[in-house]
DNA sequence: TTGAAAGCGCTAACAG
DNA sequence: CTGTTAGCGCTTTCAA
């Protein structure tokens, strides 16, 4: 059995109370018994019960994150920003990836069973009428990432996709002259893919133009199915003014494998911009042009925004925006190297 | 406040010892009994709480996970592995990264200091007698991950990289013909790197050959670095028989990159192997030549070990071997499409 | 089959 | 400055 509380007690000749006073820095002990307590901590190597405490003080210092995957660096670069900053602020990170499609019962149940949780970040990619119902049940605090709940009653973080994906298509078609746009986005009710084809269709719309429907695909955010994609059809794309945004870096780079496989020249016959700026995008021949998203510091600001609301349940909701980068590199006409 | 067992004992009438018994699936409750109590949980919305639950039964159905980095996808496959694994046996995970050099303490205050853990896996990449020593304090049941720690106390999961490092040597070596090879791994203290080098030098040995010093380097297995020193170093490095052997798949694309940049023809003029196979493997021009690491069974595997360990405490320790397997692309003489 | 009661180890009034 | 004591919410003998 463990040592408890009170062999350190007896072993110092103080009360549990005082050794309670000692472990939890109350400066109110006196400096030499303070001593004793301490040396009797260490002598026994006690480590204070943290389901005692927790009961006690209805806190675990843990929190949790909710990912729709778990694959991809996407993901991998929200879990390390968000686990830098729970540590920072003092908490540990528990990891859940949501998965299911739209059936977030599952996730709600993982996280309603008994958890010890402290507060949970949730990023919503699928915002449905159900997901919101969902949310609202979460027996504690919620951030809700990236998911555009506007006067929702949860701290957001968003990331101002709209911005860059607009800078995005200004810089494709007023400095490398698109005109004709493919998009390649994920699932229609994804929320980041409906935010990058809005985009693609406002710049479009500014010089006149219009996306054909028929160029427009919805795929999954693969590299290999994006990959199969260009394969079949990007005979039909090539010309000058022609340029794929796909709504990832990986199903870019797909694409651009298909060119280079179907002997194609990026970007003189097609230009190719990705999303995301991930470590692919620097792998790619030519490079890929694309918009940064601040990955890991979604990840952080979401567990930021968690704690400072565990540390204070009243303070009115908080929304955070992150505003991404374009990045141009070689894919897309304008060879300025980065 | 939240609603208590006692809440419930109330509105159903019952003693909080049955609800107790409901709750926890004992069919030593009456059905009649048992369907009130149900009713009462539900209207109430009844969760038991975690940590007085804990408090009794000394579990907190959390387990832990330390990983040297969260950067990349091979510990983000670890984790993702982890996670699934952690979910089927009924745990939650934590994640943690080690990060900080050889100053494990850090790591052990981090865990030691009152955790809610009922176990830890580790990942060991740089196995020092501190590293042993600390291990050997964790107050919980440990596994070790990839650490070849022969006869440890700990359950152990090791992939067994020589075997695969040989395979893919003699591959290079017998199928494609190599005489020199240059290497390119991480640390000198990485125990992967180790085993890779050991291997390449034993297949070298094999056919009277070894490698020369010069010919050896120690990066940090990013793609960077290896592009940096392949622009630096490519042009020595061209001729029939040679071949580059990275310890990952990252440095085996930066070195690509550097030959293609500077109009070097792989495998033609310089062959080309990864280690890992990663996505980006398939992402090379051309695709790379490696070693599949089952990176997301060595995260479940891990978490399986562990929870059994929790299950039964008396059980000898055990150690899962997992096997790596050559995949043969195009990087490296051989134009098996895969 | 159910209830009463004894803790699990800790924190936080409240006294002294 | 320190000790006494009353719980926190739950599981689990032990009796009934």
């Amino acid at each position: 059995m463990a040592v408890s509380i009170l062999d350190v007690a007896k072993r110092a000749n103080v009360s549990i109370s005082t050794v309670s006073r000692v472990v939890n820095r109350s400066e109110l002990v006196n400096a030499k018994t303070r001593a004793r307590v301490e040396t009797a901590i260490n002598e026994l190597g006690y480590r204070p019960n943290a389901f005692a405490r927790g009961l006690m003080l209805r806190r675990s210092e843990i929190v949790g994150l909710v990912l729709p995957d778990l694959h991809g660096e996407f993901y991998s670069e929200i879990i390390r920003g968000a686990n830098i900053q729970a540590r920072e602020s003092g908490y540990n990170l528990v990891v859940f990836s949501a998965r299911d499609r739209d059936d977030s019962q599952p996730l709600l149940n993982a996280i309603q069973r008994r958890t010890l949780l402290d507060g949970i970040a949730v990023m919503v990619s699928e915002l449905t009428d159900r997901t919101q119902e969902v949310l609202a049940q979460v027996p504690m605090p919620v951030v809700v990432l990236d998911g555009d709940v506007n006067g929702g009653p949860h701290d957001n973080v968003v990331i101002n996709q709209r911005e860059g994906a607009v800078a995005l298509m200004r810089h494709v078609v007023h400095a490398c002259g698109a005109r004709r746009m493919l998009f390649i986005g994920g699932l229609e009710t994804n929320v980041d893919t409906i935010a990058r084809y809005e985009a693609c269709r406002q710049v479009l719309a500014e010089i006149g133009r219009d996306i054909d429907p028929a160029d427009v695909f919805h795929l999954d955010y693969e590299y290999e199915t994006a990959y199969n994609l260009g394969t079949q059809r990007i005979s039909d794309w090539i010309g000058d003014g022609n340029c794929v945004f796909a709504a990832n870096d990986e199903m870019a780079a797909g694409i651009l494998a298909a060119a280079n496989a179907a002997g194609i020249a990026v970007p003189q016959q097609l230009a190719v911009v990705g999303f995301d700026d991930t470590r692919v995008a620097r792998m790619t021949h030519p490079p890929l042009t694309t918009v940064r998203v601040p990955m890991s510091r979604m990840g952080a600001s979401a567990i930021e925004l968690l704690c400072e609301r565990i540390g204070d349940m009243e303070r009115p909701p908080r929304r955070v925006s992150l505003s991404p980068e374009l990045v141009i590199r070689e894919s897309c006409g304008h060879a300025l190297r980065v």
